[in-house]
DNA sequence: ACCTCTATATATAAACA
DNA sequence: TTGTTTATATATAGAGG
């Protein structure tokens, strides 16, 4: 339902801002379950949601990952 | 030009999979770093690609990691 | 590995619940 | 925050270079 391309540029409105961040992560996580799946590849990500909540996912154990420094 | 969904399972053909790594390699990326910009989110991607060889981002360098282990 | 093409699958913005 | 709906944008499989 939107009429054009998508401004990449942040997202103003808070509301919003949180509610396209729900949807994005779970489909960059899907992506990055598939990719690891399809393709024999090893993943590991790590989002930190706007409000300071962490998300994370890894393709195996060894793909584990210690965040280096505290924001 | 494909006729159905996407087969969840890992593709079997060598070249085949390196391809499809190379493309959703970069759509993965892609998202990633969107996420980060529009939602203002912060994003720790590594890849290893079937190859071995690793592909990363992070939204800031707060967001650098460091490998657990090694596969 | 990486580009082009293009038909089709998939993601997703917006409105709403 | 998660879900539904739907129109549209975007990703991408497969073929070819």
């Amino acid at each position: 339902a939107r009429r054009g391309p998508v401004e990449l540029r942040r997202i103003e409105d808070r509301t919003s801002r949180q509610v396209r961040f729900s949807k994005r992560r779970s489909g960059l996580f899907k992506k990055a379950f598939e990719l690891g799946l399809l393709c024999d590849a090893e993943v590991a990500l790590l989002v930190f949601s706007p409000a300071g909540r962490l998300y994370e996912y890894a393709s195996s154990r060894y793909m584990q990952v210690k965040k280096y420094k505290s924001v």
